[in-house]
RNA sequence: GGGCGGUUAGCUCAGUGGUAGAGCGGCUGGUUUACACCCAGUAGGUCGGAGGUUCGAACCCUUCACCGCCCA
């Protein structure tokens, strides 16, 4: 066998495994197979993405998951792919296409602008793809999938025309939320409220059957004044009863505009007053459609001013035209005062500028299966982890409303929707079209509107509109599948996602489900997309600040895998990734990921310089040492415990315990502990300490390898455990450990671990340095350590470790009271001083747990009421604590 | 305004009723034949504040403060 390199070179292995494993098929899903099935769809990168920490996080647990249960003996489909993102996508490209071409897209054509996108696609499409294959990730390459695939293209149109059918999409001419940068209509979810600091500007309006009284209104928006189309108060308002049915002038764009009452008005708001805008603000929109006022719109598309009666106004950007309103008020004597102002204005997710709220004839979609989809969370048909969230999900589909699902975005799926006569197809886009009333279903099914796959012939125009890009992904738990497939593996088995898609993804996957049904029955146990949800936390930097692009606060994987290798990078990840809660990132959190890759590596080469190991590693119990049982127990405990974190998604659980185990219990102790049968000429001890040695290197490997799949593939390979891959070799079981003794041996372990502890401060109190052997002596009556002494020894670093139940030592010795009894530090010309130090404040240390001891032991309601188990704890401590004082006590005297 | 998380060592976080923990960082000593990406030792905490329940509270209850998220 060749030996174990010095140093491990992730740089190397990691590849060549990696290309070994797609070479073999590893990741293919056999629907064929017999196996019981397991199965992961990918919530899909976007083609314009690059690889972030949060990918690294999300996937890397999906792959544990995956590898894991390909251990379990499953057949695993982890099924890959992209999303199109229509917005984000074109704006990418129409970006490019500006700075390199100084075009846009208008100036190309629709034809050709999505022939530049996708010729961009092809060229940027994959790169995230091939960047998620250097972590290693056990995706099924060959099921890889897009949203624009022409299959998974005609399911979205169908679904679209099915839902149209039903009745539950129709077009209508509505308040929606209006992107002025990206110049598309948005869904609700699309819009994130911010506090903003502006301004609250007091206006005064003139009543028309009364010149010369006013009416003060406070508005944040005077740029908006000359689409007012009536003034309105709360009709329980005794200040402005008596101008009800009265007029007043606006302001700029001078017109008369009726004063009326409506519940909906906030009193306590501003001066009572509200400026009725129907065309630019939801609640407006509402009052406007009550008491039937025009519309007046003064918007472009892109948030400039259009008003050609006030030219000082027209054209100008909606901020600017903010402050230039106020100034031609305050002109006029009509601008009353200026206060500094917060108010939460809705942003748009996309372009990160103030939504516009707008009428606009868009196509909506009613939700269906609402209640159904309540249901399987609440019936826990489907889980969440962490169950909190599902509340947030709850509050959502409680509170549901129509989903605007058309985009004035050229990239995506094209709405199928065809009219029959091409001038009035502008839809969206400017809100003067489409006269008709607030649309239904009903009005649009009219002779010339046709919704269908395909042309319905000459002269119909398509809808020049395309769909959300989350109508598409909506489908990806099953539409990414082929009937085979789907029989066998959906539904799924687990989502795994960031808890800040849970409407735009989770809830509205839940629903087509439930609505669409491709399970293989009818049952909504067979439709769900998937039966738990895990949702993992959002990575922060050290300040707690979301990572994001313009902050340059995010890291590049790429990088980090070049430094410290796509193991060790998987490995620190998942130690700090709590579930339920955001994640501090710390380059040294991933530093430290590394360095266990290493320590592994490291306590690998050693096994393998004393000779190479069986393929499948047996144990003799008969020939076990105490420590050999001691790491054998904690292995099992380790399973026990790891098994426990799976099942609730705790990842970090099972990496720190993983950790500790191979760290601690593992190189720490046991394998140092067995070094004295390792180097000993009794062969048959240094037989069973190497096979114990191997036997927990395998279960350690084969539990570490959903973590770090590169490293431990290499060492299964080199020091040859198994045949085979270790993709495939099944979990480790614990191990019978049937000793009836065992408690006691472990005890007895413990006990001289804390001995050796007990020792190594002596010797750092001492100021003896690590590389000095030195001599300790144990006052100690038990005959059972006689053989251990080799070993405590060794770990003590000392050149024996000598058993006297009668030793006297000379005043000043050191000593320190151990489970086994009195060990002393044997060094010549002791100092007293120190030592007489050093046990003062050991007997004060022992004097106050004392203290406390006896208190809680004096306290009657303690003793009649704890359980009798604590009760006699604390009395075993008060003894034991009473004999060490008396023990530090003597030694003390002897000092004086 | 409603809802949900969080607040434990300098930092990042475990700990869900019975003697406060880990890693990193700090300090001390060390090239001990697996590992300086390491080994050994060590300092450091009135568990956000205040009440309550209990023999006993970091943990359960109430309330307040601060931080974060979601929804209006």
């Amino acid at each position: 066998m060749a030996e174990l390199p010095k140093r491990y070179d992730p740089k190397a292995v990691e590849p060549k495994w990696y290309q070994r494993w797609i070479d073999n098929h590893d990741f293919v899903a056999n629907p064929r197979s017999s196996k019981l099935a397991f199965s992961i769809v990918m919530p899909p990168p976007n083609i314009t993405g690059v690889l972030t920490l949060g990918h690294v996080l999300n996937d890397t647990i999906q792959d544990i998951l995956a590898r894991r249960a390909r251990m379990q003996g499953f057949k695993v489909l982890w099924l890959p792919g992209t999303d199109h993102a229509g917005i984000a996508t074109q704006s990418a490209v129409e970006k490019w296409l500006q700075k390199n071409e100084g075009v846009t897209r208008r100036d190309l054509g629709r034809e050709e602008f999505l022939r530049r996108v996708r010729e961009w696609q092809d060229k940027h499409g994959g790169i995230i793809i091939e960047q998620l294959k250097r972590l290693g990730f056990s995706c099924d390459w060959s099921r890889q999938r897009y949203t624009l695939d022409d299959a998974y293209a005609r399911a979205v149109q169908k679904v679209f025309v099915d839902l149209y059918r039903k009745g539950l999409i129709y077009r209508g001419r509505r308040m929606i939320n209006w992107d002025p940068a990206a110049q598309t209509a948005l869904s609700d979810e699309e819009v994130i409220s911010k506090r903003q600091k502006g301004s609250l500007y007091y206006v005064r309006y003139e009543i028309v059957e009364e010149p010369g009284r006013f009416l003060e209104v406070a508005t944040t928006r005077p740029e908006t004044i000359m689409a007012d189309t009536a003034m309105a108060f709360h009709p329980g308002d005794k200040r402005y009863v008596n101008l009800l049915g009265k007029h007043a002038w606006r302001p700029l764009a001078r017109e008369k505009i009726p004063i009326i009452a409506d519940e909906a008005i906030d009193p306590k708001f501003g001066t009572g007053v509200l400026k009725v805008t129907p065309a630019h603000d939801a609640l407006d929109f509402e009052i406007g459609e009550r008491h039937n006022l025009p519309m007046v719109d003064v918007l472009h598309p892109d948030g400039r001013i259009n008003c050609p009666a006030i030219p000082e106004l027209d054209g100008l950007d909606r901020f600017e035209a903010r402050k230039k309103a106020a100034k031609i008020l305050e002109e006029k004597g009509l601008l009353l005062k200026e206060m500094p102002y917060e108010n939460n204005v809705g942003f748009s997710d996309r372009s990160d500028v103030p939504i516009e709220p707008r009428i606009s004839e868009q196509w909506f979609l009613r939700y269906p299966k609402t209640k159904e989809a309540l249901a399987v969370v609440h019936d826990h048909l489907i889980r969440f982890f962490p169950a909190h969230l599902e509340k947030v999900y709850v509050q959502w589909l409680e509170n549901i409303r129509d989903w605007c699902i058309s985009r004035q975005v050229w990239w995506g799926h094209r709405i199928p929707a065809w009219y029959r006569n091409s001038q009035s197809v502008d839809a969206g886009v400017s809100p003067a079209k489409a006269k008709g009333a607030a649309g239904t279903a009903a009005t649009t099914e009219q002779e010339n509107v046709r919704v269908q796959i395909g042309s319905p012939g000459e002269g119909w125009t398509q809808d020049p509109d395309t769909l959300d890009t989350w109508f598409s992904s909506w489908l990806w738990a099953y539409e990414t599948m082929d009937d085979q497939t789907r029989a066998k593996f959906y539904p799924t088995s687990v989502l795994v996602t960031a808890p800040d898609i849970i409407f735009f993804w989770v809830a509205r996957m839940i629903i087509a489900g439930l609505e669409f049904k491709p399970g293989k029955s009818e049952s909504d146990k067979d439709n769900i997309p998937f039966r738990h949800v895990y949702f993992t936390g959002l990575i922060r930097d050290k300040q707690g600040r979301k990572m994001s692009k313009s902050l340059g606060n995010s890291p590049d994987p790429l990088e980090l895998i070049d430094k410290y290798g796509a193991d060790g990078l998987r490995f620190g990840l998942m130690r700090i990734a709590p579930s339920g809660q955001d994640i501090r990132y710390d380059e040294k959190q991933i530093e430290e990921g590394r360095n266990f890759v290493t320590k592994l590596w490291n306590v690998a080469r050693l096994r393998q310089m004393h000779g190479s190991s069986p393929a499948e590693p047996q144990i003799d119990y008969r020939q076990l040492s105490i420590y050999a049982k001691e790491v054998l127990a904690r292995l099992n405990e380790t399973i026990d415990a790891i098994d426990a974190a799976y099942r609730d998604y705790q990842f970090n659980a099972v990496a720190q315990r993983l950790y500790d185990f191979v760290w601690s219990d593992y190189c720490d102790w046991f394998v140092e502990a067995a070094k004295t049968e390792i180097f000993s000429d009794d062969e048959a001890r240094e037989k069973s300490a190497l096979a114990v040695m191997d036997f927990v290197l395998s279960a350690a490997l084969r539990l570490l390898h959903p973590f770090m799949p590169h490293i431990t593939e290499e060492l299964w390979s080199l020091l040859g455990f198994g045949r085979d891959s270790i993709q495939f070799a099944p979990l480790p079981k614990r191990v019978a450990l049937d000793d009836v003794d065992l408690a006691n041996k472990r005890k007895l372990v413990a006990a001289i671990y804390e001995t050796v502890r007990a020792g190594r401060n002596l010797r750092a109190e001492a100021k003896i340095p690590s590389n000095q052997k030195a001599q300790f002596i144990l006052r100690a009556d038990k005959e059972e350590i006689m053989r251990e002494t080799p070993t405590m020894a060794r770990l003590l670093n000392s050149e024996e470790l000598r058993l006297d139940r009668r030793y006297k030592p000379e005043p000043g010795v050191p000593v320190a009271l151990t489970p086994l009894g009195e060990l002393f530090l044997a060094i010549g010309g002791a100092d007293k001083a120190a030592e007489r130090e050093r046990l003062d404040k050991e007997i004060s240390k022992i004097e106050n747990q004392l203290r406390t001891v006896e208190d809680k032991l004096k306290n009657t309601s303690f003793v009649n009421r704890a359980p009798a188990a604590v009760v006699e704890e604390h009395r075993q401590r008060l003894k034991d604590l009473s004999a060490q004082l008396a023990k530090l006590r003597k030694a003390r005297e002897g000092l004086n």
